[in-house]
DNA sequence: TGAGCCATGTAAACGGTTACATGATTCC
DNA sequence: GGAATCATGTAACCGTTTACATGGCTCA
């Protein structure tokens, strides 16, 4: 029973339905102002989770309408509370997932002419900045509001998630600056290196 | 024509195989010595995406035996480099993904013991440092080698990439010395806030 | 009355990994 | 002779997004 088999969108939802009961939708728009940065669901997994959930005992559905609105409310089981303590102290299996087409464009920006590779350099800055803005605007409020309420955890991982989009920012505005002066003077050659050539 | 339509591992291709040509095992070797960890592709996507892409006319395939044992190398055609071009100029779509489990398992810190949430800290630190070893020790060596030879944008990403993993590293470190140090020191409540509750 | 939110779902498509299979060559 | 590497592939499975569908409630 300590072995852990919950699917990725599971880990998730137990975790915020350990806080208190929610219907999918509830899960739903509380990812959106939380861990969509580094762990978002979507309708199309979250309504079947909880099925499965459901069906494997982790979780208990309760019918609670509002009016003649129809709403499932989903809270944990004992069952479910032990799955999640299980997963929390895991410390031997990890997914981590990093994609980036910007950097895989920088990549080959040997490929391009040197305007067109600083052109995808400010772009990527620009990527960085506008996420950091939205960022403070749309998760920093409700981090915020949570630790006023004793809820400690998800302000520090919100620091996480700012500190690396700016410290992306700066550096992309490093780049920017070697490449720029790199293309007026005509650098010296590194030490050691025969003559390089470029397209 | 200049809409650009290549599937994501398409990209990776395409860009490696400007350089020279490749079969699909170097062009998997490639990857695994530079872009994996931020452009991963497996054999499953690779070989059948080369194939879609012969039949699409972006690249041209010719045998290339060495001794007895068959090859297949694929090099671009001027199709291909088109595509290439406009997809490495196109500055209006990207992806960029980012999913961290230890930061889900830190968000839900709020529902362990502190002793735990410590320990959950302490290993994404750990996993931190032993990647940016991995990095330094599989990484970098290739990419000083291709600066060498002029070209300079790899070592630029390994860069970004080394700096990111460093980066981590010391955010974690940190965070553990204010989680210790709070675990100490009975912590002040925060000013306008209601006494916390801790599980 | 209509926009926007609340609420629940499903089907199709996509992109990816893993595991498996095969066989030649090279090097110790 | 056996291990490692070169080389090519496929099938099954998994997880996710997108698009679509439905309908009630609230408020201007």
């Amino acid at each position: 029973m300590s072995t852990i088999n919950l699917s990725p969108t599971a880990r998730v939802i137990l975790g915020l339905l350990r806080f208190r009961p929610k219907t999918g939708y509830d899960i739903k728009n509380v990812i959106e102002l939380s861990t969509r940065f580094f762990w978002g669901a979507s309708y199309g997994q979250i309504y079947p989770e909880l099925k499965r959930l459901e069906r494997a005992g982790l979780v208990a559905s309760e019918a609670s309408p509002r009016g003649a609105r129809k709403r499932t409310e989903y809270r944990l089981t004992p069952k479910g509370e032990e799955a999640l303590d299980a997963w929390l102290t895991d410390r031997e299996r990890w997914i981590f997932e990093y994609r980036d087409e910007w950097l895989l464009r920088l990549f080959f920006g040997d490929l391009l002419p040197p305007e067109e590779a600083l052109a995808n350099v400010r772009a990527a800055r620009a990527f960085f900045t506008d996420t950091a803005r939205l960022f403070r605007t749309q998760i920093e409020p409700h981090a915020r509001e949570g630790a006023a309420e004793g809820e400690q955890f998800p302000l520090l991982v919100y620091e996480f998630g700012i500190g690396f989009l700016e410290w992306a920012a700066r550096w992309y505005a490093r780049a920017e600056e070697r490449l720029t002066r790199q293309g007026r003077e005509p650098q010296p050659p590194p030490a050691g290196t025969r003559a390089r050539g470029r397209r």
